[in-house]
DNA sequence: ACACGAACTTGAACGCCGTTCAAGACATAT
DNA sequence: ATATGTCTTGAACGGCGTTCAAGTTCGTGT
């Protein structure tokens, strides 16, 4: 029957736009299968005809979170040009700051993203991957801007570095472990780090 | 009887070590209440005379991984001088290697100080607290002898920056979800941050 | 219209988890 | 020896993700 395949398609996506609802509101943690057989409506283990895991949904949720988290990012570089190294400066700084307000604004899908670990013995499917090194492409054409003489393998390494780095100032800035760092002094973190960073850029360049 | 707070100090000790190799071996997932109990020869129910529950076992095992990080970062300075801007750097950079190979030497260990979160509604104890401070004083001193003409506070927002960067990049280089960084090459990562944000340092302390 | 077999759905049951607590074991004082 | 309070024990509890035998539904051949 062609109708149980849309049918299917279609619980699957209330499913995880569920999980996606109970991750936002209480935490990964906050994820319970029965929880989500009541919300959407189906059985306790019809899940299991619609995902393999509680894994395989945790990545559809963070595959989600991932491309809102591109066109955030995507809309921070828009309408950007990069005819100095002024405003390639500027725009690694605004990237780096839409990464923050995303973290923010979405934090624990944004928490779910890294926190989420695979149980013992699966490996992470090749797509989300793929997915998590879209991240990277937003800082690469600025950095390129920056170090034009350096090779393509060094600017991805420092594409991972920078984004890396900026990720650690954001993560540990809105842990509530530590006491919360204020919305503007964690945004003036990042700037200054990312701002250091070009600095440091353009005087090796130069310099050496 | 005297004897008896006496011995559950040691049991208490036991019941540490046991999580901690736990912890190391299998990470913090691997930490099961039964394993703990068989191995310190105690029932089930005796742990929660030890700890007041798992959470707390945990706390002790990070406290434990805290001091020994905090020794590594004292040798990685110990007999250095602060005589110039270049040995300053030097130090930051030696700093920041040393916290890169105590995570990779103690993965799981170093891990479990950033993914474990309280039950609901816990609060980390002050004490726990205080230790995780540790980490920036290593850092402290030398941008001090960097940016001299800068504020404690505005210098104390710099350290935490510095080592959340520093952090962040260690933290995804070691994660084997993305396939494994070599270990030179993350040295080299890290060695590179440190330096752009000095030589930033030194530009923007100069020229503004 | 009916029966048959395959495909799908169901929720009780499984194994594992951290935590609790009534009941038993033990030490000390009388 | 008995009574009293203290400490220890592991079966039991509630909750978790996951499974699977049993029940239901549905397309199809007659």
């Amino acid at each position: 029957m062609v109708k149980t395949t849309e049918r299917r398609e279609r619980q699957r996506e209330a499913l995880v736009l569920a999980a996606e609802r109970a991750i936002a509101g209480r935490g990964l943690a906050g994820l319970k299968a029965r929880e989500l057989a009541s919300e959407v409506g189906c059985a306790l283990g019809a899940i299991y005809n619609l995902v393999q895991d509680m894994d395989e949904l945790v990545l559809r949720v963070g595959s989600r979170t991932l491309a809102r988290l591109d066109a955030a990012l995507a809309q921070a570089t828009q309408g950007r040009r990069l005819d100095s190294k002024e405003e390639a400066s500027a725009q690694l700084v605004a990237v780096a700051q839409a990464y923050c307000a995303f973290a923010r604004g979405n934090l624990q899908l944004w928490r779910t993203l890294f926190e989420h670990r695979m149980a013992e013995g699966a490996i992470v499917p090749e797509w989300a991957i793929d997915e998590q090194m879209t991240m990277f492409r937003y800082i690469l054409a600025p950095l390129q801007r920056l170090q034009p003489q350096a090779g393509e393998a060094d600017l991805v390494l420092l594409s991972r570095t920078l984004f890396s780095a900026v990720h650690g100032v954001v993560m540990l800035g809105l842990e509530e472990k530590l006491v919360a760092v204020p919305q503007r002094e964690l945004d003036r973190q990042v700037e200054r780090l990312v701002e250091l960073v070009c600095v440091g850029l353009a005087s090796q360049g130069q310099g050496g």
